[in-house]
DNA sequence: TTTATTTATTGACTTATGTCAACAGAGTTA
DNA sequence: TAACTCTGTTGACATAAGTCAATAAATAAA
């Protein structure tokens, strides 16, 4: 195998568990997909830009985020073997509200907007197993919406504890804490108050 | 034009403006939607049930809700034009966490979740249509969600006020609250506030 | 290593929103 | 019409979270 079939075989472990792919798809993605090594701190997407690629983040961990007032918001923690992209402006080609960036190291697949087209246009077939996936993608979205309403700060920071755990340490408290809506302040007592229990 | 079809002509012009689709598969959709009237206050799906239907909103108004505790949280505010479904049910035919409830009397045309797996049997280049309507529900569902973060009370009955307002008379204030993420009694001193001004 | 920066913790205080309760209107039913 | 129910408004008060500021701890830079 050669580095960049290695790096996607999580991938096409995804794509064949939907429905198996053809050779010829295989091939066509394997070449398409650029393996990126991405330094921690370094931005993929930077606000305003598009979002040209898809990235398939083979290992690592990225988060999104976007400025308010003078504050930035974490809106999502990708971690390894998850497709990441900035929805909105990935499929409609415009300028993203939001920006991306290594919170570690990461290694990555990265395949171009157009370069995905053509892949659509010769392989029709790959538009189901993409259709699945993104309505994967849908639906956990909205189960993290859930986790945003009426909930208290301990409630929001348990509901981070049972998900993102594994990475609680390789994540800066201030951006857990923009991710969960609430201020830095808050989560530090929340988290004292927690263990006192 | 038979009535299903009148009824189905905003949907048939979404999927024509993505890619024009063949006879057959537009005859194949008007025979398996199946029109149906809803009664203002009727539950089309209810909380612990399999979505087992797409609706076509032709026309009316919807909500989605959960309850929490003893309150409902209204999730999401469907109207004229907008294909409806419970996502996480529906794509994974599993019990639902929410209900949907007709907020005003509505005409839907209805497709079962068995029937559509059969169309895209049949015609698998339905499958592009769909990807790119699931992708585009994606993108804007993201949008609400950063509505939902970081804003006080006024910010929010904006932003309700800028997307929603045509529906406003229709909408119950304590559901337009919890859709908002706040107390009746919140947003009834918020518009009091904002109108003084 | 030392120095400088950033991040996390803790305290004192403010403020927005939640809670509880009383009341007023609108809509429904008898 | 009157009685009832539900929704919305308003007030008094409680409380969780935000803000500002002072340290402390952790990282990064020199």
């Amino acid at each position: 195998m050669q580095p960049t079939t290695l790096l996607l075989s999580p991938l096409f472990k995804m794509l064949n568990d939907i429905k198996p792919i053809s050779e010829a798809l295989e091939t066509a993605l394997i070449k398409n997909f650029k393996q990126k090594q991405i330094k921690k701190g370094a931005m993929i997407l930077q606000e305003g830009n598009v979002c040209e690629n898809l990235w398939f983040l083979a290992d690592g961990l990225l988060r999104s985020f976007h400025t308010m007032g003078n504050k930035e918001i974490t809106s999502r923690i990708m971690f390894t073997n998850h497709i990441v992209i900035s929805p909105g402006s990935f499929f409609t080609q415009t300028p993203a509200t939001e920006a991306i960036e290594a919170l570690t190291a990461c290694t990555v697949a990265t395949l171009s907007f157009k370069n995905l087209q053509q892949i659509y246009e010769k392989f029709s077939e790959f538009n189901y197993h993409t259709r699945l996936i993104t309505e994967q993608y849908f639906y956990k979205q909205e189960q993290r919406l859930y986790m945003l309403r009426k909930h208290d700060a301990l409630s929001k920071y348990k509901y981070f504890l049972e998900y993102y755990s594994a990475f609680l340490q390789a994540i800066p408290q201030k951006q857990v804490a923009s991710f969960l809506n609430m201020n830095p302040e808050t989560l530090s007592r929340t988290r004292s108050r927690f263990c006192k229990k």
